[in-house]
DNA sequence: CGATGGCCTACTATTAGGCCATCGGTGCAATAGT
């Protein structure tokens, strides 16, 4: 059977997306594969289809649980009973009893955690692993170095495995992202696919304001005018709830915050909510995002600037998926970017407790000031390369983290000149992807595109959004 | 760093200001206790 007669009768499509056929004719030719392919695309299809035409087992490296859990309940509703996700849902004896009898399964989900598990890597040795893929690929650049190192020895994993054949599939990877999958995953040979990073159908604004204060009746207004659903994000969890608070107010109803401090369950009841379309606005920290599968989103607002471009990409890539015109608008005040600077030394542990971990011997849970989950892993990990390179783990430990503050410094600077420029706001970031800009309608503030194009088409009868925004706000907010 | 919230004080009855402490993102797996 060809690829399209499988596209049709299995998976009910006429024709396949950008990208789609080049990636899989490219795995079925035995290449190991990089894609970039643009967002909302279909990124599962590109392993899910030639896994039908390939002998053996599909392992899907993936970042979050719960992407995991859309995967498969996908599979399952087309009739592929043959998925499992190996994850911490499982108990126990579900767990040994999956592994045990692994060769049943066509699809295996995992996190790259999972894959660190001695027991989990002796079961999959058995089997014959047709596919290799690592879904969200940009997280082993972005996530790997300090928050989630396992990303990091996929690599090794993929050695221990037999080296099978590889797909990493992202949307958004500059070509230095790109290097560091494919070092991390230890490909020499591969084929890339890069699609280009531009949204056409997405108009970009970046709005400079004087003070917090400005910049809060500024969301207000531009939440009240745009046409909806529309994502908000912040950089704190708090700014996020204060910020529905504000809008309930302003007579924005539907809306409601969303981040990682909340119960798995409260999470799973706003995404559903805003994808069934009974919340209009999501105001969100950086956990919303991946898996949010929403074809009619009319506006991203940033309240507060992303770490670095490609996060920045990433979540303006969720308006307008539908093609249909979209806002992107990024509200910066002056010292926004301060807050990441903080963010980001507070991820590491500092010397003294680097010392106490390396040269007295200390365990990292009895650590004073005590470290964080995220400080320990990434000492841990460190400690333990340090011992095995046979180096000095205290100076390593404390290089890396050096180097990885200044990494994050340099993208900090990157997104900063992006929005101080006055450049064309898509020529800016197509450059950081080596791509040239094309001539193109709604394209950007420095442009001159208004955001007039994007308002509500309801007709609005509440005074309220009559009023200038420095009038609302005076009456909403307190005096200072 | 910088925004915010709680607390104290002053000194008079309700609110204002100053000071200090706190907080600031992303998630896996495993474990303890209900």
């Amino acid at each position: 059977m060809n690829i399209d007669q499988l596209l049709r009768e299995q998976f009910g499509f006429d024709s396949f997306r950008p990208g789609q056929r080049e990636t899989i004719e490219s795995i079925l030719s035995g290449h190991n594969t990089l894609s970039m392919l643009p967002t909302g695309t279909g990124k599962s299809l590109c392993y899910q289809l030639p896994a039908y035409l390939l002998q053996g087992a599909v392992i899907v490296v993936s970042p979050l649980l719960s992407l995991m859990q859309d995967q498969t309940e996908q599979l399952k509703r087309r009739g592929e009973k043959r998925v499992i996700a190996l994850n911490s849902f499982l108990q126990y004896e579900e767990k040994n009893a999956a592994l045990a009898n692994l060769n049943r399964y066509k699809f295996i989900f995992l996190s790259p955690e999972m894959l660190q598990i001695p027991q989990v890597i002796q079961a999959l040795r058995q089997l014959q692993v047709s596919l290799f893929v690592v879904d969200e690929a940009h997280c082993i650049s972005q996530w790997g170095y300090d928050f989630r190192p396992d990303y990091r020895l996929l690599g090794n994993v993929r050695n221990e495995l037999g080296s099978p054949l590889t797909l990493a599939l992202t949307a958004t990877a500059t070509e230095k992202v790109r290097n560091d999958i494919l070092n991390g995953l230890q490909l020499h040979t591969v084929k890339e696919w890069v699609f280009s990073v531009n949204r056409p159908n997405i108009a970009v604004h970046v709005e400079k304001l004087q003070d917090q204060m400005d910049k809060q009746a500024r969301l207000i207004e531009l939440v009240s005018f745009f046409q909806k659903p529309g994502i908000v994000y912040f950089s704190g969890r708090r700014a996020a709830e204060e910020a529905v608070h504000h809008l309930k107010q302003a007579g924005v109803e539907r809306t409601a915050f969303y981040h990682g401090g909340m119960d798995a369950g409260d999470r799973l009841l706003i995404q559903h909510q805003f994808l069934t379309g009974e919340l209009d606005v999501v105001c969100a920290t950086s956990a919303f995002g991946m898996g949010i599968n929403k074809e009619n989103v009319r506006f991203v607002i940033h309240y507060h600037m992303p770490p670095q471009m490609e996060s920045y990409l990433q979540e303006i890539g969720r308006a307008g998926r539908d093609g249909n015109p979209s806002a992107a608008v990024l509200l910066y005040v002056p010292g926004d970017e301060k807050l990441h600077e903080f963010i980001a030394e507070m991820e590491f542990p500092d010397d003294g407790q680097i010392r106490q971990m390396t040269e007295h011997g200390i365990a990292a849970r009895d650590v004073q000031p005590p470290l964080s989950e995220t400080q320990t892993r990434f000492a841990v990990h460190y400690k333990q390369e340090a011992e095995r390179k046979n180096i000095n783990p205290f100076r390593y430990i404390s290089q890396k983290r050096e180097y990885l503050l200044e990494r994050k410094a340099i993208k900090r600077k990157e997104i900063v000149m992006w929005l101080s420029a006055e450049e064309c706001r898509r020529a800016g970031y197509m450059r950081l992807f080596n791509e040239k800009r094309a001539e193109q309608q709604q394209c950007c503030d420095v442009c001159g595109v208004s955001l007039a194009a994007f308002q509500e088409k309801t007709v609005i009868t509440r005074s309220e959004h009559r009023e200038h925004w420095r009038d609302l706000l005076a009456r909403l907010l307190p005096e200072k």
